[in-house]
RNA sequence: GCCGAUGUAGCUCAGUUGGCCAGAGCAGCUGAUUUGUAAUCAGCUGGUCGGGGGUUCGAAUCCCUCCAUCGGCUCCA
C-alpha cells in the first residue's frame, strides 16, 4: 500500500501501481470523467501513470492550466494526425500547447491555405470521435533516430539528435506517433469542439536563417459551449481593436503618403492625449519633476557616447540625409542622451538630488515593416519619459515613488488587475550586457527590495534587461482578460558612467549619480490604444474628448442650444451641440455611438424654464435639471474620480 | 525582413467562370419636414476598382512587379 497526499492535506492508502485515473475514479466518477492530466510529486503525468511510492497528487481538469495544456498539446496531436492523412507527405516540426490552444509548424508538400482549415477541422472530429487511445512508450535513443529517419521526417531527426542520451517518449495516436514528453490525455473523444484560427508563417526553431515552416493555430474544447464562448470572446476583442474605434470616433489615422507607423492625431484623439499627458504633468509635479524639451534629432556622437551606436550599428538609426557641415544627425530613438547632457550643464550637488528631468520626447525607431501594427507598433511615438538622476542610496525610495506613480494611474484608469514583471540579465550570455557586475548587481537589488516593498505581484523573467540595466514592467489585464505591458521603471549605471555624470557629495568630493529610466504609460500611442481596447472607446468623463452633447429638438431652439452650450464650456464642461436638421431619436442614436457621456435634450419647456433633460450614455433618461444644478452634478462626478 | 491572405466611393461591403457607360447602404450636399429619448422622406454629388506593366477584340476579374493593410514568425533601446 502507498499513501496519497492531496492539495487540501488529506490523505489517502491505494495499493502501489494506482494510476491517477483510478485514484479519480474512487473519489467521483464525475471527477474521472473529466479529469485530464496529474501532477505526482510536482511532475506532471498521464493519468495511466503508475504511482508505485507515497506521493503527493493534484488532478488537473481543464479549468486549470495544467489541464487545459494536456488537452490541447493533445489536440495538436490529433491535428498533426489529420494533417497526415489529408496531406500525405507532410512533414512535422514541433506541435506545442499555448496560452490559447495549441498549434503544429508542418512542412507540406504543397501549400495549406485558410480554405483548407475546415477540411482539417472536419478531420480532426472524425478522428476524435473514434475514441483514439493516447499510448506512450519509451525507446532508445537510436531506435527514435531511426524511426523517424525512416520516414523521412527530417526535422524530428534534428530535435532528436539534440536530446540528451538515454529514453525517448513516443505518443500514439491512431495513426500517428510523436516524439513528445507528455503528459497526454487518455482517448481523443473527449475532444469536442474544434476551430483552426490560422494559417501563418513561423520560422523552424524560431530562427530567421532557417526555412519558414507553415503554423497551423487551433484551440479545442471539451464542450461546444466552451467554443462557442470563446468565439464570442474574439468577436468582443475584435469589436474592441483600437483601430477600428479609432477610426470610429476619429482619433488618429494612418496615410500612406506620410509613411507606414507613422500616426496622426485627430483633433479628438489629441484631445484625449493632452488631457492624459496634463495629468501626468501635474501628478509629476508633484513628484518633484521637472519638465523639459529637447530636440528630434541628436548628433551622431551622443549615440557613440552613450554606447546604442555601438549596441545597434548604424542600420537601426535613421540617419538625416542632408547632414549640416558634414556632421551625421540621427533621429533620436530614445531621450535618454539628451537629459544626461542637460544634466552636464552645472555642477550638481548632493543636496540638489535627485534631479528629475521629464519630458514627452517624440522619438523615431526603426521597426520591421512586418511588426507594425496600429497604435501599438509604430516607427514615431512619444514617450512619457523621465529621467532621475540620483545618489545611490535613493534608489530605492525613487524607485518606490515610480510605483505609486504608476499604481495611481492604473487605479484612475480602472486597471484593477496587474503584475510587474523584474526583468533580469540572461543567467549565461552576460556579453550582451554593458557594465560592471557589480553595478548590475546593486541594480538588481535595489528593483527587486523596491517591489517587494511595494507589495507588487512580481515575477522574474531572466534575460529580459535591457542592455544597461535591469528594469520593472507593468503588465495589466484589461477589461476582457488580455493582458498588456504598459509601464517601465529601469536602473541605469551605465549611462552616468559613460556621459561622466557627477554631484559634489557631502565630503565635497566627486560622485557617480544613478539614473533611473522610467515611462508609466510606456508611450502616449500605446498607451491610448490599450486605454481604447480597455473602455471599448467609452472613456472616463474626466478624460473624454468631448463630455456633453446639448440636442435641440428643432432647429427652434437652437439659439436656446447654443446658450447651454456656452454656459457649460464656461464652467469648463467640454461641450459641443448637434444642430442638425434631424428628428431627436437619430441625434440620440449617432451621439450614442460616439460614446459621449452626457446628451442634454433641449426643446421648449427647457428652453421656457432654463433646464435640460439629462441622458446618460449607455443609461438612458435621467430627468431634467437646471443648468446649473447640472454643471454641480458633472463636476462632483469628475471630482469623485479623480480623488479616489 | 520572411510566410500567407487581402486591397472596389469618406466608411461598411456586393460585383458568378473576363463582356453594355462599376453597384448598395451609411456619411456628404440640396430641398421638404419642425420633430420629445437609438436611423423622417426625396433628389444629387462622389470611384484612373491600391500604383505600374503585361496578356486579350475586351480586364475590377488572368499574369508580373511595386506599395499598403491584416494574421503570424523574427525583432523591440
Amino acid at each position: 500500500m502507498i499513501k496519497i497526499t492531496f492539495p487540501d492535506g488529506s490523505s489517502r492508502e491505494f495499493e502501489s501501481g494506482v494510476t491517477p485515473l483510478q485514484v479519480a475514479e474512487s473519489l467521483s466518477p464525475r471527477l474521472a470523467a473529466e479529469v485530464l492530466s496529474a501532477t505526482v510529486n510536482d511532475e506532471l503525468q498521464d493519468l495511466r501513470f503508475p504511482i508505485t511510492t507515497d506521493s503527493t497528487l493534484k488532478l488537473h481538469k481543464f479549468d486549470d492550466a495544467e489541464g487545459k495544456h494536456a488537452f490541447w498539446h493533445s489536440s495538436s496531436h490529433l491535428m498533426a494526425e489529420a494533417l497526415q492523412e489529408v496531406f500525405p507527405g507532410i512533414k512535422f516540426g514541433i506541435g506545442p500547447a499555448i496560452e490559447n490552444g495549441f498549434y503544429y509548424d508542418v512542412d507540406p508538400e504543397k501549400p495549406i491555405v485558410e480554405a483548407d482549415l475546415e477540411k482539417i477541422e472536419k478531420k480532426m472530429l472524425e478522428l476524435a470521435r473514434e475514441k483514439q487511445t493516447f499510448v506512450r512508450r519509451e525507446v532508445p535513443k537510436a531506435e527514435a533516430l531511426k524511426t523517424f529517419a525512416d520516414k523521412g521526417e527530417t526535422y524530428k531527426v534534428e530535435l532528436i539528435n539534440d536530446l540528451q542520451d538515454g529514453t525517448i517518449s513516443f505518443y500514439t495516436c491512431g495513426s500517428f506517433t510523436d516524439l513528445c514528453r507528455g503528459p497526454h490525455i487518455m482517448d481523443s473523444s473527449i475532444v469536442k469542439a474544434v476551430k483552426l484560427t490560422s494559417v501563418a508563417g513561423a520560422y523552424w526553431r524560431g530562427d530567421e536563417k532557417n526555412k519558414m515552416l507553415t503554423r497551423i493555430y487551433g484551440i479545442t474544447f471539451p464542450k461546444q459551449g466552451l467554443l462557442d464562448d470563446y468565439l464570442k470572446l474574439l468577436e468582443e476583442a475584435k469589436r474592441r481593436d483600437h483601430r477600428k474605434i479609432g477610426k470610429e470616433l476619429e482619433l488618429f489615422t494612418f496615410s500612406e503618403r506620410v509613411g507606414q507607423g507613422l500616426p496622426m492625431w485627430l483633433p479628438k484623439g489629441t484631445a484625449l492625449r493632452l488631457r492624459l499627458e496634463d495629468f501626468l504633468k501635474k501628478l509629476q509635479k508633484k513628484y518633484g519633476y521637472e519638465q523639459v524639451i529637447t530636440p528630434h534629432i541628436g548628433h551622431k556622437n551622443l549615440y557613440v557616447t552613450s554606447g546604442h551606436y555601438a549596441k545597434y550599428g548604424k542600420d537601426s538609426f535613421q540617419p538625416i540625409k542632408t547632414p549640416y557641415e558634414g556632421e551625421e544627425f540621427l533621429l533620436k530613438p530614445m531621450n535618454c542622451p539628451h537629459h544626461c547632457e542637460m544634466y552636464r550643464t552645472k555642477p550638481r550637488s548632493y543636496k540638489d538630488l535627485p534631479v528629475r528631468f521629464a519630458e514627452f520626447g517624440t522619438v523615431y525607431r526603426y521597426e520591421q515593416s512586418g511588426e507594425l501594427h496600429g497604435l501599438t507598433r509604430v516607427r514615431g511615438f512619444t514617450q512619457d519619459d523621465a529621467h532621475l538622476f540620483c545618489m545611490p542610496e535613493q534608489i530605492k525610495d525613487e524607485f518606490k515613488k515610480v510605483i505609486d506613480i504608476i499604481l495611481y494611474i492604473f487605479k484612475l484608469l480602472d486597471f484593477q488587475e496587474y503584475t510587474a514583471q523584474i526583468s533580469l540579465r540572461d543567467k549565461v550570455n552576460r556579453e550582451k550586457y554593458i557594465g560592471s557586475d557589480e553595478n548590475w548587481g546593486k541594480a538588481e537589488q535595489a528593483i527587486i527590495e523596491a517591489a517587494a516593498e511595494k507589495g507588487l505581484k512580481t515575477v522574474v523573467e531572466y534575460g529580459e534587461a535591457a542592455f544597461y540595466g535591469p528594469k520593472l514592467d507593468f503588465m495589466v489585464r484589461d477589461a476582457i482578460g488580455r493582458k498588456w505591458q504598459l509601464g517601465t521603471i529601469q536602473v541605469d549605471y551605465n549611462l552616468p558612467e559613460r556621459f561622466e555624470l557627477e554631484y559634489v557629495g557631502a565630503d565635497d568630493k566627486r560622485h557617480r549619480p544613478v539614473m533611473i529610466h522610467r515611462a508609466p504609460f510606456g508611450s502616449m500611442e500605446r498607451f491610448v490604444a490599450v486605454l481604447i481596447e480597455h473602455t471599448a472607446g467609452k472613456f472616463p468623463l474626466w478624460l473624454t474628448p468631448e463630455q456633453v452633447v446639448v440636442l435641440p429638438i428643432s432647429d427652434k431652439y437652437n439659439d436656446y442650444a447654443k446658450q447651454v452650450a456656452e454656459e457649460l464650456n464656461g464652467a469648463d464642461v467640454r461641450t459641443i451641440t448637434d444642430l442638425r436638421n434631424e428628428k431627436i431619436g437619430k441625434k440620440i442614436r449617432d451621439n450614442e455611438m460616439q460614446h459621449i457621456p452626457y446628451l442634454l435634450i433641449v426643446g421648449e419647456k427647457e428652453a421656457a424654464d432654463s433646464t435640460v433633460a439629462v441622458r446618460r450614455q449607455g443609461e438612458g433618461d435621467k430627468g431634467t435639471m437646471a443648468v446649473a444644478e447640472f454643471v454641480q452634478h458633472i463636476n462632483a462626478e469628475v471630482e469623485k474620480m479623480m480623488v479616489r
